[in-house]
DNA sequence: TAGAGCCTGCGG
DNA sequence: CCGCAGGCTCTA
């Protein structure tokens, strides 16, 4: 079992994570000089523009996009965790791990630290306020699904103009943002729908079962996401709190856990990607 | 719209 | 020691 990947419930733990630092003044930046998602270097002087000298005035998130905002300031700090990145609040003589990127100093001999051995995530400058979506990255973000209400209808109208399968239509970000791999799988085993159907043969009745089930593995997995994260430092903590609560993914010729069932969980590729789904109780 | 590419760690 | 892991962007 692998640790937990940032997907929305991980990202927003990581964001309650940071709330102690709101109210602390930025002294200063630093970055490795190494470029981040898709090569490209990190913009060092917006970064210096947006924070330095500001107080730190809230921590958001959208989707997997976090945002730190800074009072009197018309821009802000987006950060996107990729696949292996952290943002930790941390003290200043608490070392640095390896693969950090982007420290921000703060008042209070504390710091935020990006760290991303992968480096597909990135740390960027937006337009704060109403003009937030003028970045790229956020322009084309669809509905978060635990902080906005979002109905079955509206993800019925999603999946009905589509011919792409289930799965693949729930990893879109236009449309749902946050869901990932891993909750995309356990979503559709929770509520019984096959991952490999097209969107548009589910049913108004499925896409309502469809997007409680998004919320509920959503939610579930967020109550878990702080005592992961207390557990952080141990890694062993992590892969056992993951391998507790995971249904499906990663369970390959495991027997079903649902009851009564007997099914064994498969694993086919759907975009470049593992899926993991039981093709005894997952509807077709 | 499908597939390549980006990247490092780690499992086989 | 090769190849898989995967979120997102770009290209054909």
């Amino acid at each position: 079992m692998e640790a937990a990947l940032p997907e929305l419930p991980e990202v927003e733990t990581v964001r309650r994570t940071l709330e102690p630092a709101v109210g602390r003044r930025v002294l200063g930046v630093w970055t490795s000089g190494l470029p981040l998602r898709m090569s490209r270097p990190v913009d060092r002087i917006g970064l210096e523009r947006a924070a330095v000298g500001a107080v730190l005035g809230a921590v958001r998130r959208h989707g997997k996009y976090l945002m730190l905002e800074f009072e009197d300031r018309g821009e802000l700090v987006l950060v996107h965790l990729g696949m292996s990145g952290r943002l930790r609040l941390v003290q200043l003589r608490e070392p640095e791990v390896p693969h950090t990127h982007v420290v921000f100093a703060l008042d209070g001999a504390r710091q935020i630290r990006f760290s991303d051995p992968r480096r597909f995530g990135f740390v960027d400058v937006a337009p704060s306020g109403a003009r937030m979506r003028e970045h790229p990255a956020l322009a084309g973000l669809g509905r978060d699904p635990l902080l906005e209400r979002v109905g079955g209808s509206f993800l019925h109208e999603a999946l009905r103009r589509s011919r792409q399968v289930v799965k693949t239509i729930l990893l879109d970000q236009r449309i749902l943002a946050g869901v990932g791999n891993i909750y995309a799988c356990e979503a559709l085993w929770l509520a019984r729908i096959a991952p490999t159907v097209r969107g548009h043969k589910l049913s108004r009745a499925q896409s309502d079962e469809l997007m409680r089930a998004v919320r509920a593995v959503l939610r579930r997995a967020l109550t878990r996401g702080g005592t992961s994260l207390r557990d952080f430092v141990d890694a062993d903590g992590i892969e056992g709190e993951n391998a507790e609560y995971l249904r499906v993914y990663g369970r390959e010729g495991e027997p079903c856990l649902r009851r009564g069932c007997g099914g064994t969980i498969r694993r086919v590729v759907i975009q470049g990607r593992s899926t993991f789904y039981c093709p005894r109780c997952q509807r077709r």
